[in-house]
DNA sequence: GATCTTTGCAAGTAATCACTTGCATTTTAC
DNA sequence: GTAAAATGCAAGTGATTACTTGCAAAGATC
């Protein structure tokens, strides 16, 4: 009956839905249902579907805003290490909406304003490794090219280890990586 | 009318199709247009559209074996190299078709069988990186581990180049990238 | 050439989906 | 307490999809 819905649990569960079914399969009768709330509700609050789902796209995006980003200190190894332990705690929800942006929101020109939703994690540890760079303690290059040798393993690992991929990868061990990576791109 | 039909040139449709769709956007009519044969032959040939899904997949699995396996040498960095190029080459490719298998073919519990496609060529580069690892040339660990920080950053360069993701990421530098990495995992 | 097989065309079925409408009930605001 | 707003329920619409059926034409085989 007649009750307060809160926007932010409908878009949470949105998500959910979208990560665990993709966008086709995220039909609003489901959605409705994993909230709790009524199909006809989605769309007097909503409008359409894509409506909804770029929203709760964009909400996703805020709660990251929200975060306490991660901050140069000085200290390489343990920025590397914070950045990497950032990603990978969210690695699960990161990499699910990563490859859900990746694969089908770019299908749909509905959902183009939620595009760059996951990808600002990336960019802020670009700057990072930018002023590392700039004090000539990592290798020169591309930023975002150096990010990539970070986050790539860790993308990745997480992307297998979720799926039956008959692939025995273990998960990943964050300070190994980091002392490697250091190894190939730190200037001591 | 009445024609010869390729199976093979039908199979690369499909994941082409299926590639730009997605499996619930590869609609059985999207499908057959764009193979240039009739609907109603595709259920008469391979039944479903999962069983036709499912043997293209295969095909391509089929054809990624058939491709001149990449060969442990002895010489590490050309190894590395021409590992990381044998995946850049099908890059294209390769990283639709993980996406695919891990995002979408995953939800679909009668795709079952076609899970393991693209990560054949994952398996055969750890046990090259085993090889190395056993002649005490490679850091010790999980090899796949090891072909994760060889292959992660290509993989995830490539994912994100194939989008608009807003991040102005430029292509790896393969060579750069394999010195940073026998920096990192080599054993002088 | 005759027969069988294969494929195309057209029409159709049942199910599902996003979305709408009408009515009733509950909650909120004044 | 009253009126307005919000939400639920049920029924429904139109479009789309995977798939089927019937007929005819073309290709392959003997």
């Amino acid at each position: 009956m007649a009750k307060q819905i809160d926007d932010a649990d409908v878009f949470t569960t949105t998500v959910d839905v979208l990560l665990a079914n993709g966008y086709a399969g995220a039909t609003t009768k489901l959605i409705a249902e994993a909230a709790g709330i009524n199909e006809v509700t989605l769309f007097r609050k909503y409008g359409s579907k894509a409506q909804l789902v770029t929203a709760a796209l964009l909400h996703e995006r805020a709660a990251l805003e929200g975060e306490k980003p991660t901050e140069y200190t000085g200290d390489l190894a343990a920025d590397l290490l914070g950045m990497v332990r950032t990603y990978a705690e969210a690695a699960h929800r990161q990499s699910g909406l990563m490859m859900l942006i990746l694969s089908e929101v770019a299908r749909y020109p509905e959902l183009q304003e939620a595009m760059q939703v996951p990808f600002m994690l990336v960019s802020r540890f670009g700057q990072i490794v930018a002023q590392y760079q700039k004090e000539g303690r990592l290798q020169p290059g591309e930023p975002l090219l150096v990010v990539g040798a970070l986050l790539g393993p860790v993308i990745v690992n997480t992307m297998l280890r979720s799926a039956e991929t008959g692939l025995p990868i273990p998960p990943i061990d964050l300070p190994v990586h980091i002392e490697r990576f250091l190894h190939g791109y730190a200037i001591r």
